[in-house]
DNA sequence: AGCACGCCGACT
DNA sequence: GTCGGCGTGCTC
């Protein structure tokens, strides 16, 4: 049974909806004549629902509407789940809106009421408030996704249970296996306090003595002790001690010795610290959804004013909701919000249990939890009275979700504010081009867009300084090593001042391969067009497209050959962590800790705190990681940073590589120097003319941003245009490539476009910025293909995209949408719509 | 999604 | 003549 009965007790279970139906046959009548074996009942009703069908099919993405049923009066609201007549089936669905009159009902205005049916059951309480049932209409428009599945967002976790058709043709609703679990906790009764056990009762005074302190569970006292059953039922029958059953919140527990976690609050904050509050003061005054871009270098206390923020959004009643990146989602950051708010923090995070999630769920639902911390789904639990939305690392791609519905958590979080009329909080040290440019504009989508900055590290800690390790340079004097000159001395002086340091390897997108000498071919996927990468311990090269692995070994291993012109000569190209880790232990002295931190040392549960842990505590350590270790650390006895070869990052073929390049440099230089010793970041680079390691290495942004934002307005990228991808795939080539030419018809046609794209050359006029004389607009949207995707064949599927750019102004979503339903389906043909994408490959 | 309706080819 | 292919349309 779910946690929920206790609230929702006259519902659920397959008998009940049996007797439900068998008792409406009689005496309501009015039989209609078919429906699946489950015959409907047209009787009094009160007023009408409209009901989303919990299919996700472009198709039904539109609500239908029921009746509601006398006996149904109270259980049918907003936000329940519903079990109605749909055609000849029965279907869950989600009730979206009440009213007395169809009339009244959007979408049904026209609707003869005897075409309606009644709602069959009530399975689920209400899980969503008609303002979050607006905010999944907005998904579902602005995102091209169809409602239910924007729907089911907002639902307790564990999903949305189903409905089964029985052989003897009647329907029965299976509600999520998630359950709820209770404890018992025993507790000294008040006339048990005084109570004295006879001498010899060594198990009695045991009891006694562990409950002294409060109460405690009897598993708790069982471990601690042995077994006490015996001893708690005889005490509790003589009235010594009380058992009580409590639900048990499972997800709390999880402590951290990291001293960083502990966040009371500072006696004084600074000058940026106090102006960024009164900024969030006055958008939460305005109550229209106004934003604060929080501008904040690296250390400069940015948490410690989203905790000044939420106690005042607290002192109010109302509730808050934190965003935090899933990567930097550690038991470090939550810690801080639990020192702060204590158990009124509940926390989201993709490495709970199902049951954890949950609970941490229902203690939102039930307003025992009134600050939410978690990953960008966290936006969707239900809490009541919403004051304050913050999103930290604005920046970060991981806001964007990958699968349907694509939302980026920053827009909907906006429109969210505007709902609720609370603030939305937008923090980073280096935000986001789309949030710079709206601050810059002053407004966006009828809310006022506010930047405030924070250049000032609290009390001594002063920014890093930072050296650029030329690489060239390196190679033309010679050297072969991993490391630098500048870095190997760094190294040096922080093993002799007993120091710790953190070296970032990231090497994403350049993961091992193995490449053959001989023919040049580098071993793709079967299935995919995808480069296989090479893991050293299994010998196996794997798809990271569809998990595909194949045995091979490299060059000088016996057994290598490469699978193409069977050459001997399989070489292995790029450079692992674990590379990195064997030369850093080969250099530094034995006492010194060398922990390594990337997804294969961090694969199980608690490894990554474990990790940190272990560096906390050592008296001189190295950290060595990939990106991970780039957020959220605060060390303060770090001192140097160093940065293995930053070019990975500069390289990636997309229009925000830059972005991701400055960030996760100008992060991970942030971890150096944030206690009393200054610290420093040494940066490896082939490219340091690059404008992002010229931005890092002085401190000045514009450098960067500058250079950036150019490059964008002239090859017409966001921010300055609106980027949408349209994913098409199949395993039949024809029948995926003849729907997105269908598509990329029904675009032309939709925004009057004849053929080839439409740029209109604009003269700048009068602005201070001359830098482009002319300057290229978007004036009408723009389609780019269809074209095969980059990965052209992935798990046996044939992909192609179009990619369409439109004037910030243009209705993108309406006109995806529309054109899209113009061209129909194919059968096994899938379409993919990301609105505002990401990832254009 | 799933199911009916509907309009053309090859089978008892 | 009927059985059956899957294209199109509808489900409150």
């Amino acid at each position: 049974m779910r946690g929920q009965d206790s609230l929702f007790p006259e519902l659920n279970t397959a008998d009940q909806g049996a007797s439900a139906q068998a008792g409406a046959l009689c005496p309501l009548g009015g039989v209609a004549p078919e429906g699946g074996g489950a015959p409907v009942v047209s009787g009094p009703v009160l007023g009408y629902v409209s009901v989303v069908i919990d299919i996700p099919a472009r198709a039904l993405s539109e609500p239908f509407a029921y009746g509601v049923p006398l006996v149904l009066n109270e259980a049918c609201q907003v936000g329940a789940t519903v079990l109605v007549p749909f055609g000849r089936r029965v279907e869950a669905g989600y009730v979206v809106a009440r009213s007395e009159s169809l009339g009244k009902l959007p979408g049904a205005e026209g609707l003869e009421p005897s075409r309606t049916k009644p709602v069959r059951e009530v399975v689920a309480a209400p899980a969503f408030s008609a303002a979050s049932a607006e905010l999944a209409f907005w998904m579902s428009r602005e995102y091209v996704a169809p409602l239910s599945e924007c729907l089911r967002l907002l639902l307790p976790p564990g999903g949305a249970g189903k409905v089964v058709r029985r052989e003897d043709g009647s329907y029965v609703y299976e509600p999520p296996t998630v359950t709820s679990v209770t404890v018992r906790w025993v507790s000294l009764t008040e006339e048990g306090r005084s109570f004295e056990p006879a001498e010899r009762a060594v198990r009695q005074r045991q009891l006694i003595d562990a409950l002294s302190c409060g109460p405690v569970t009897t598993r708790e006292l069982n471990l601690m002790n042995g077994d006490l059953s015996a001893t708690i039922r005889s005490l509790e029958k003589r009235g010594v001690v009380t058992v009580e059953e409590r639900r048990s919140w499972r997800g709390c527990e999880g402590s951290t010795t990291l001293s960083s976690a502990n966040a009371s609050a500072p006696k004084e904050l600074t000058a940026g610290q106090q102006n960024a509050l009164s900024a969030i003061a006055r958008a939460t005054e305005a109550a229209s959804g106004d934003v604060v871009l929080v501008d904040g270098v690296t250390g400069s206390g940015k948490t410690e004013v989203y905790l000044a923020a939420i106690e005042r959004v607290l002192a109010r009643g109302r509730s808050a909701c934190v965003l935090v990146p899933e990567i930097s989602l550690t038991a470090q950051t939550v810690g801080r919000f639990r020192s702060r708010f204590g158990d009124a923090v509940a926390v989201f995070h993709s490495r709970l249990s199902a049951g954890e999630r949950l609970d941490q769920w229902d203690m939102v639902r039930s307003g025992a939890a009134r600050v939410v911390v978690g990953a960008r789904s966290a936006l969707f639990c239900p809490l009541a009275d919403l004051g304050l939305i913050v999103i930290d690392e604005e920046h970060e791609q991981s806001y964007k979700q990958g699968s349907s519905p694509r939302y980026h958590a920053r827009e909907v979080a906006a429109k969210l504010a505007q709902l609720h009329g609370c603030a939305l909080v937008l923090g980073s040290a280096t935000p986001s081009a789309e949030a710079l440019a709206r601050c810059e504009a002053g407004s966006h989508g009828g809310a006022r867009w506010t930047r405030v900055e924070m250049p000032e590290r609290p009390g001594t800690a002063r920014l890093p300084e930072v050296i650029v390790a030329d690489l060239r340079r390196e190679f033309a004097s010679g050297s072969r090593s991993i490391f630098s000159k500048p870095l190997l001395d760094a190294l040096d002086e922080v093993v002799e001042r007993r120091q710790k340091a953190v070296l970032l390897h990231n090497r994403r997108g350049f993961a091992s391969f193995l490449m053959c000498r001989e023919c040049g071919c580098v071993p793709t996927c079967k299935h995919c067009s995808t480069a296989l990468t090479y893991h050293e311990r299994t010998h196996t090269l794997e798809c990271h497209t569809c998990g595909s692995s194949y045995r091979v070994r490299p060059y000088p291993e016996y057994g290598s050959a490469c699978p193409k012109c069977g050459s001997r000569y399989l070489a292995k190209m790029g450079l692992g962590t674990q590379q990195v880790e064997d030369a850093l232990r080969a250099l530094l002295p034995e006492d010194v800790a060398v922990i390594r931190m990337d997804a294969d040392s961090t694969r199980t549960k608690g490894a990554h705190q474990k990790l940190l842990e272990q560096f906390d505590a050592a008296e001189c350590a190295v950290l060595l990681g990939t990106q991970m270790i780039a957020k959220g650390l605060d060390f303060p006895e770090v001192t140097l940073v160093g940065v293995i070869n930053a070019d990975y990052a500069l390289k990636m073929p997309d229009f925000r590589a830059g972005e991701r390049a400055f960030d996760l440099l100008e992060q991970v230089a942030g971890r150096a120097g944030r206690g009393e010793d200054p610290g420093r970041v040494i940066i490896q680079t082939y490219l340091p003319d690059e404008p992002v390691i010229r931005a890092v290495k002085t401190h000045d942004r514009s450098v960067f941003t500058e250079h950036d934002l150019g490059m964008r307005r002239e090859a017409l990228y966001p921010p300055y245009v609106r980027l949408a991808n349209v994913l098409v795939w199949g395993k039949d080539e024809r029948a995926a490539r003849g729907l997105v030419m269908r598509i990329a018809e029904e675009l032309r046609v939709e925004f009057g476009l004849d053929a080839a794209p439409m740029l209109h050359p604009v003269v700048e006029t009068g602005s201070a910025g001359v830098e482009f004389s002319s300057r290229e607009l978007l004036s009408r949207p723009q389609i780019l293909g269809p074209t095969p995707c980059v990965i052209e064949r992935a798990k046996d599927r044939y992909r192609f995209h179009i990619i369409v750019k439109a004037p910030l102004g243009c209705d993108l979503s309406g006109a995806l949408s529309a054109a899209v339903s113009r061209a129909g389906t194919r059968p096994g043909v899938s379409i993919a719509v990301d609105v505002d994408a990401y990832d254009l490959m």
